[in-house]
DNA sequence: GTCTATAGTAAGATAGAC
DNA sequence: GTCTATCTTACTATAGAC
């Protein structure tokens, strides 16, 4: 063959990779393949030697965006993870979903796609989960820690920016850190 | 005219009903003009006596579906504004966007479309959150309360029914309870 | 494996009859 | 105001050359 045999995992992790940033950008459906291939550097005919269709992608991106995500909340020390969290309900992430977390960009897209996507989207969370139970008491606390957090993003990114959108995130961090038995910082 | 002067805004009110109904069940620009417009038993070319654009009607939709729910949260007492906080957390809501809050199901879209779109939710958002603040403390704990009931709807969404999204809603449920000062219940 | 080209369908939006 | 019919564009997916 004309190409490595590392060539396909590499391009198809480059494709995961691009079109996740895309997707959480514009909207999974709203965007065209052609538009997916292009960020990716390719044309529309090369998707379909990594996947089967569309929705099949979704999983793919649900799958990988969500193993990153585990990856920076498994912080070393609980003052580390903490600033992820702090970091999580930041202007900076919710002016920017394209390199941020997927779930509060693409969950509703999730909940109308097929069974292997949430089955995808069950897993990483799972992980995920995993995170947050180091961090509080219970079971219960982890998810919602995890549903505050999210809510927050989702609700921020709706509002104009303004003081609506900046109560919400201080909200919500206050709350977080309620949660967490953390005393509020200052500044 | 052949039409009684009231029934452009009737037949808009129809509209804008129906049409929010299917944009919270199958996403907005995932939905088309004609499916919509089927959705009111009229044809696509009647679309634009209405809306001048596919995106002007998202914000007819977004200012109705909030100010319906505001008139749900503005509960006279304070127990039954937690019912209504439950039902919201319930696997009933989870398993019937189309009848459900128009936030966990639209917000990123709204987030991707216009400033006029945004603008529209952050007015629902106003009214909506005045009725939260006679429920909680002050201002932050309204929004906190906001963010962890969309959140817990829109994870729970997009995870398979099973345990995990009991969980999610059980969790958010408790810590509701706890936020609002009230004694978990029992059952 | 990736390209160009294209089939076939569906999208948003408009025109003209009633 | 609503219909049918249509324009134009974009979509998902496939075919065949390299």
């Amino acid at each position: 063959m004309r190409y490595a045999p590392t060539h396909k995992e590499e391009a198809r992790t480059r494709l995961v990779e691009a079109t996740g940033a895309l997707a959480k950008q514009k909207g999974f459906s709203a965007t065209g393949v052609d538009s997916f291939m292009a960020a990716a550097g390719m044309t529309s005919g090369a998707f379909y030697a990594h996947f089967r269709s569309k929705n099949e992608l979704l999983e793919a991106i649900v799958a990988n965006e969500l193993q990153r995500s585990a990856q920076l909340f498994a912080a070393p020390t609980r003052e580390q993870a903490l600033e992820v969290l702090r970091g999580y309900l930041s202007h900076a992430h919710v002016e920017h979903p394209e390199s941020g977390c997927a779930v509060p960009a693409l969950a509703p897209e999730i909940a109308r796609a097929g069974a292997a996507t949430q089955h995808a989207f069950e897993q990483g969370m799972g992980a995920l989960q995993a995170s947050f139970r180091a961090l509080v008491d219970d079971d219960a606390k982890a998810w919602a820690l995890v549903s505050q957090l999210v809510g927050a993003v989702v609700v921020a990114r709706a509002l104009p920016s303004g003081p609506a959108r900046a109560a919400v995130l201080e909200g919500a961090t206050r709350q977080m850190e309620l949660l967490l038995g953390e005393p509020s910082r200052e500044s």
